[in-house]
DNA sequence: CTTGGTAAAACTGTCGACAGTCGGCAATCG
DNA sequence: CGATTGCCGACTGTCGACAGTTTTACCAAG
């Protein structure tokens, strides 16, 4: 429990009380103040929040779909907890969906886009180079949302903002230490100098080594990070059709 | 507004209202009992389906992170409406899918995999042979899910089911006539051969192949499907942050 | 000390109700 | 006659309550 992260704009306080129940469960969960696998009740929540249960149902289903809780029926919701394996499988997919991204985006590289990325690489390395770690992993997640939007796809981008949930689930979770500033800018300038060559062989290669330098950076901090696995046939799960 | 298809009550009472609720929608939409664009009253459904706000609200939600659905603030909800950009995307973003999975796929071949998914083709013969065009779609999205499924990431698998049914909606939604059986059969067993060569290149060929005559036939479907694009100004909702 | 069963407590799924808000319509004004 | 403004109805967002089920606590027996 604790505060929420930061205080809620100072803007209209009261709208759309799902979106901000929302906002305070997936800080709190980034945040580890509650724990992989715990089990969070609704009326608890809505009695520390100070709204009624319908919105807080509302907010975990959103956030089930995005893959930070599980709900168990009659049972409740629960943080979700990540294995190796299923880490693997979230960078693994991301680097599906950004080899695909870059291709298409290399095929229609406009001046705007060149513009963007260059910026907001400038950006990532203002917040590499400071203290926020959480600065740094936002933007470092803006850049590749710039290169997904880019590329034209809206439904691509879409998948993209589904998995970053997870994906900031998986980085913030298990990563202790950080990546040195000139290594992230040096990675995202491999990129960037990809797109420019026009080569599609080069834009992979870059994507690949990009994505498989974050993935090491992570996975290698998984000792015992949580255990979703208990009770299911790990099988019949998988393939209920 | 017009009353909804086939009548509502005869078929409640079990438990998980809230899955039930959100069958009942999927079907209503897919066959077009609710038109693209329309919009759906939660009072007016709960009547009908003879339940409270409180499920309907949760499947409508359920059907919007599937793509179904699409909520206004303080206007509700209304059936997604396909127009030819989004289509494409849709097609694009499976084909960015299929082709990573089948890549993995053919690393991992094993005796299982295949024998389920030759199985799997003789059901889809035999229902492409049938009349019965819902089961047809069904099998044959079956027979990829089993390539997602084989190619042994969940995630991906997980994205693949995202996509299923804005694909679903696609294809029932434009497609007039059939493909013939024989066109389904030989397509998909140039899958299975190029899987046996174990050979990624002819694996990423025949998926292509495979995916672009699927999306060529629906595409050429769509002279005047349904615009989703009104009032939006093109480009904040893209890009949020 | 362990184990098995029963009862209480807590929780989820569902319901009906209320208030604020939005869109449409009509009356009014220029 | 057209545009503006105020009003009315409908609907969503939110709330508190009830019933059935699951979990936990407790007690007794081995």
């Amino acid at each position: 429990m604790a505060s929420p992260t930061a205080a809620p704009r100072a803007f209209i306080q009261q709208q759309n009380l799902v979106e901000q129940v929302a906002d305070y469960l997936t800080q709190a969960i980034i945040q580890q103040h509650f724990l992989p696998g715990e089990r969070l009740s609704e009326v608890q929540l809505s009695r520390d929040l100070g709204v009624s249960r319908a919105p807080v149902r509302e907010a975990a289903r959103l956030l089930e779909s995005r893959g930070l809780l599980i709900s168990k029926p009659r049972r409740g919701f629960f943080v979700r907890a990540l294995n190796a394996v299923e880490l693997e499988d979230v960078f693994d997919l991301r680097l599906c969906l950004e080899r695909h991204a870059i291709e298409r985006l290399a095929e229609r590289y406009t001046a705007d886009a060149q513009r963007a990325l260059k910026q907001q690489v400038e950006v990532l390395c203002e917040a590499a180079a400071g203290n926020d770690g959480t600065r740094r992993i936002e933007e470092d997640l803006q850049f590749h949302r710039l290169m997904l939007h880019y590329a034209g796809n809206e439904r691509l981008l879409r998948a993209f903002d589904d998995l970053s949930h997870e994906l900031r689930l998986c980085i913030t979770l298990i990563t202790k230490t950080h990546e040195a500033p000139d290594t992230i800018a040096t990675s995202h300038f491999k990129l960037l100098d990809a797109l420019d060559s026009g080569s599609p062989d080069a834009c992979r290669e870059a994507i690949d080594y990009h994505i498989g330098v974050a993935r090491d950076f992570v996975v290698k901090g998984v000792g015992e990070t949580g255990d979703s696995s208990d009770e299911d046939s790990a099988d019949e799960d998988v393939l209920p059709r």
